[in-house]
DNA sequence: CATGAATGAGCGTTCATTCAT
DNA sequence: GATGAATGAACGCTCATTCAT
């Protein structure tokens, strides 16, 4: 951002002009997220957008931020204290909290991930591994806490894999349109413990 | 294609702008797919690209064609007679044909996958339809060949579930350049084959 | 119009940019009447043109807008009060309004009939039947007043075929540049009175 | 011309071209008259065009000369040989060979005035004198044969108001559809007889 | 002579960005 | 701060014309 906003109108455009921004990028593409189209929406002048933001990809970078709280929230809320329960249970509210997370305007995330060049991608290390570590987590829980002797490589790439896999295998469902399918759910469930319990029997 | 190439040269001109409208996609994206850049890479002018396509579209479209030409060659070439093999040799197989499959110009890949837009992608489903069809092939073997009772429906989606998954595995590790590492490999075989006896576990 | 210019500054451009316009369309004929001259004339970019239109029919039709209105009020302002007068001097002043109606830049009005393609000319048919009026009156009041028995059809095509031969004679002098020459006048009143007095003969 | 067709098959090649020619202009209009489109039509290459016309505009013009040729004779033939009629029954047949002459091809000929540009219509003024010279005959003859005193200057007027009067009026009814129409040709001999008669009765 | 592949200036139009007000 | 008029480089695409074959 080009200007932190220090007063709490500013504070209220800038919302403004993120909140515009992200439905003219979710209904027109990428292709079509006009700087001129956003200020009309926003109800301000194109100026006021370059009053906060210096390009048109810091706006799209916003938008990514706040996206991705939202789904990091959605996913940490289904398997909150989800500590102690049987691995099947872990795992069933592990996947209701991807499913979930992805329910979250799917059409600005197919946006954000699909057409948001990679300049504005990239700079989300911190999503991208506090995403992965909750993988991690799991993979390391079921194998029987921590990381044991040639665990962490192998964990690492376990953990990378199925991250990937769910990920895929949800994104295809969003894509259809069928996140809300309980077929998805049980297919989801059933390939991350078989992939879990044969990993846990390879290293007995 | 707007005119067949009836003399030598310029069937050499249409070669040559279609490998070096490839470069170009597959390095600068669809957004920066221009028509200028796209002939002066190609070292000819505008004009000549436009006596072989109606428009921009129509060089994504010959572009996709040959690539997703050469991936099905890939995928069928390692997995190829390997029907009468037990489930775990098969699966090891079809995971190499994936992988092999992805690592042709795995960047030209994304591009084409995710921003060229649809009207380009038309004679996708084909391709889709076919890459599918492996999965579901597996999918079907490993429970016992033909479809049982409530096999049909279930047996698709599983398919569904599991070429995304692998899918998406695959396109994280390419991301990463990671294709060609073992682990990779291995884990795959391990998600695929432990998802697979799981299903046939609950069949009996 | 795209957009209501709000500022001063911006209606001045809009004048601008129609006036540089007018000029390009009457000098270099619609086949030559491109945005960039347009542009480049009005010493503005081609952009401040898409501001307020939005394409380059538009512009032609904010032209002949202007052009007609500025025609009708020639014409009108000849012949007005008119009424009562013996039919030769009605005759002598119409004429006179016509000719003064094609003395308003008739480059520009030869290529607004003639060039710029229909869509841009949606306006039009109110003009030409609001000319054409001027031509029925003539013929009716020429006539006897009111329309006799076999009168109003007969009167309509007296009064296209007469409006047609004085356009025609009109616009054939101002191509050759000799609106001004007195025998124009002379000759044309001449015509017209000739076959109106013509046709009241054959009436009774 | 840029080369005269010496052998017969040159010259059948030439034909083909402005048989072609007139076949685009008149259908597609000036701006969709291009030299790609006339040489598929022909069945010849573009490079045959230019090999016996230096560019377009020649092309264009073989065409109006081919057709002016036509309009002519259609002229002629209609009012051939009327010298010793009465006035009432050479305008009959005058104004039958003007509605003749403008049934031919009606697209091709208002392509041609309307929209070709200056440079190949300028170029005909054989026709255009040719064309005047009836009207001219027409308007001496009505006087009572030569030129009398004050006659030349005069009548040279009269004949151009009369000829631009006939043509606006056919050109009218042209782009109406109404060249056939029956009252189109009694109105017209209305105006040329009254008008012709008006100037005799003047003169005495 | 005929061919048709190749050219490239030029078209209409868009839109991120600047800056005088 | 806010405005919105102005900018102009860059886009996709056309087509008259040339010239190697």
């Amino acid at each position: 951002m080009r200007k932190a906003p220090r007063q709490e109108r500013s504070r209220a455009t800038v919302d403004v002009i993120v909140e515009a921004a992200t439905r003219v990028l979710a209904r027109r593409g990428w292709a079509r997220f006009t700087t001129n189209e956003i200020a009309a929406v926003a109800g301000v002048s194109v100026g006021s957008l370059y009053q906060y933001f210096p390009d048109k990809l810091a706006i799209a970078e916003a938008i990514r931020q706040r996206h991705l709280d939202e789904v990091l929230a959605a996913l940490s809320a289904a398997d909150d204290e989800s500590g102690a329960l049987p691995l099947g249970e872990r795992v069933g509210r592990f996947v209701d909290g991807v499913i979930a997370a992805h329910s979250i305007d799917q059409a600005l995330h197919r946006v954000l991930v699909d057409e948001v060049p990679l300049a504005a991608r990239s700079a989300c290390p911190e999503f991208e591994a506090e995403y992965q570590r909750r993988y991690r987590v799991l993979v390391a829980t079921s194998t029987g806490g921590s990381a044991a002797s040639n665990g962490a490589d192998s964990a690492d790439t376990a953990a990378r894999v199925l991250s990937a896999a769910v990920e895929g295998a949800v994104h295809a469902a969003a894509r259809r349109g069928d996140l809300a399918t309980p077929a998805l759910r049980t297919e989801l469930v059933r390939l991350v413990l078989a992939y879990l319990r044969d990993r846990q029997q390879a290293r007995e």
